[in-house]
DNA sequence: GATGAATGAGTCTTCATTCAT
DNA sequence: CATGAATGAAGACTCATTCAT
């Protein structure tokens, strides 16, 4: 009934020894689900990977689908921030590609098991969306919207961009990390960038860039 | 183990209405590993929609995962068969995206639920790819390659720009056809066209094309 | 319905080209029961090893009890028509343990695998008894009885005793051939004939072979 | 996998009402497999007549064959357990014969199942005796050993002996408990008993005895 | 007679979830 | 809060048996 959010995210000052123990089944959860796929990855072995018992799991999180629930709205939410930091917001529209999309790659380099969250897709899509509304994509949209709005990218229909950014880059670090284990990060990082701004960004600004 | 096919050897002509077995399975099989997803399909499912036992599954196909195996086969073949088509082989590089891309969107407009199939990744990727080593991929690159050599496009990795276009169609594929049923579809074509177009096609034909 | 016998067992002379069917599949099943197991085995495996279509089993055999039966049948059969010799039916009574389980040990020899149809008892015992009624032992019994009638055998109860006598023999060809594969087997026939006589034998017959 | 064992380590004495449930399934499964063999049993059953849920059964045993070994063990050691006794140990070998002969029927008696497991052979002998080398048969033959040092028993093999009187006594448990069901056991024990110490036993102590 | 594709009941096994401690 | 033994529904897969050709 009571949705499983019973521990506040925020912790309260002084109690930061107690590690918070939603935290530790969210990562494991991650690292699993990531690595062997949703379907694949039981409820057990979550719980002894975050060195809890079974049953508190279930004290954190509803059920397991609640449990990916989180695990993905994490990974959203760190992307998030990234994108909101003060140094991006800085930076001109026309030439914000790069620095996202290292922060993307490194983010994934960091933890190779994220990058299949990115794209977790099918099944449980439909449940998804009502819940996160495909966040990242959302927020891959107002930026698209703000850029066209100073006049640095083309016109494009922004949702329909926002989804077909999300895929190129998604598809990508799914090849550069899952497929061939992180070789050629550097290629696909830099093919990935001049797609998106030879794609987007208007001509004359391109130009400009010495592209 | 199972090595016969069953397919009636006399298969007199005029005798269609004998449809294959394996196809009617395979047919089953991919509707329900797209619109439900591959774990949360049951083997008993696809023996019921396709019309036949259990058993007679098993006859065609090893193990579930050998069932799924021949699915995305399938439907990679439908895929490689449209891109050998001679009208698409007569077509200049540079103005090949349209006809692909309405193509793919076609495709996946008669059979919605193959949608997904392309983007099939996550666990299973790693033994597909020993298997059919990525065909679609495989046959954009070669593409890339040739419109790079009739100069028709920009200098880009064509590996990594195989599979970032494979992302771009996939995402909005996913996004038009399974989030949003086909709503936007012609927003969704133009918009990969453009970028597709943008990032690829040499600027001097770009402009050529009224681009 | 019709009890599975359906092809005569004698062969029409002028008719002996045309293999008994009925023996092949028979033979096919003893190797494959003896060898892997009665339940391990399938009936499909059983058609292949014969060289014939599972339907074909199905001619000859009602089901695969009634095959288990045919084969145990025909090997108790066999060792029948050893007892029943004229060279074992001339030997006075106390010497015919030599004879006898150097036999059975060469008969197993020949065919490991028969071994442990001898032993087969556990779950179709039951169904067995109603059929050949442990033909084998019956025969034992009345030869313990014309034994005692002409006074070579020390007083014993005869079906008591042609049981005890037939898990001796049977224990030693299992730990010969199956579990030590033929290694010791000379020990073995000569500890059992051994055992047999100093058990059964009159004393004073015993001490006049030198016992 | 499974590793705990879930017998409750408080335990206090006077709560043996708690009967070890790992125990509970194993007598289940005992009774199951003797009665209607291995193969023919399911784990459902042997669930239900132990009184848990299947997964339960999983709990202790990794799998159905796992769970016939711990059976097998379990017969075997409270065999030896009984030849062990101190009244059988202080028994002159010669005299061992009855008690030991007249324990084994008494303790089929007592759970008639048991006497299958004895015999239990064919596919699965070649797992067991990694396992557990046929603890009982190793065990008769070190008495057979002390018994030839102590010159109670003639010269024979001792291994073989053990093997081949390990049949006797097999058999007619068999005979007695399974086929006829208990009927002639007293006739049986003394034939048994009678066969083996007119073969074991050294004949100057055999006239000793009266015999 | 002979075939072997088709059947589907039945098996073992897994795993999300609960609840008494 | 935490635990982890217990549950049992559900799934993949097998195989004896049938029957149209």
């Amino acid at each position: 009934m009571i949705s499983g959010f019973g521990k506040p995210r925020w912790n309260e000052p002084g109690k930061e020894a107690d590690v918070d123990k939603r935290q530790l089944i969210m990562d494991a959860a991650r690292e699993l689900f990531t690595t062997k796929g949703y379907e694949t990855t039981t409820m057990s072995e979550v719980a002894r990977k975050a060195g809890v018992a079974v049953g508190t799991v279930y004290l954190y999180f509803k059920n397991k689908n609640d449990l990916l629930y989180g695990v993905k709205e994490d990974w959203d939410n760190e992307f998030l921030k990234f994108m909101a930091r003060p140094e991006i917001q800085a930076t001109p529209h026309h030439l914000r590609a790069r620095p996202l999309v290292e922060a993307v790659f490194m983010l994934c380099e960091q933890q190779t098991d994220m990058v299949q969250l990115m794209g977790m897709q099918p099944e449980m899509v439909g449940e998804w969306h009502t819940h996160d509304g495909g966040t990242v994509q959302a927020a891959l949209q107002v930026m698209f919207d703000e850029a066209q709005a100073a006049g640095a990218f083309r016109e494009v229909d922004s949702k329909a961009a926002a989804v077909i950014a999300y895929g190129m880059v998604n598809q990508a670090l799914i090849q550069c990390f899952v497929i061939e284990e992180g070789k050629d990060e550097a290629l696909y990082i830099e093919t990935v960038i001049d797609a998106l701004e030879q794609w987007l960004v208007r001509p004359e600004l391109l130009a400009e860039m010495g592209r």
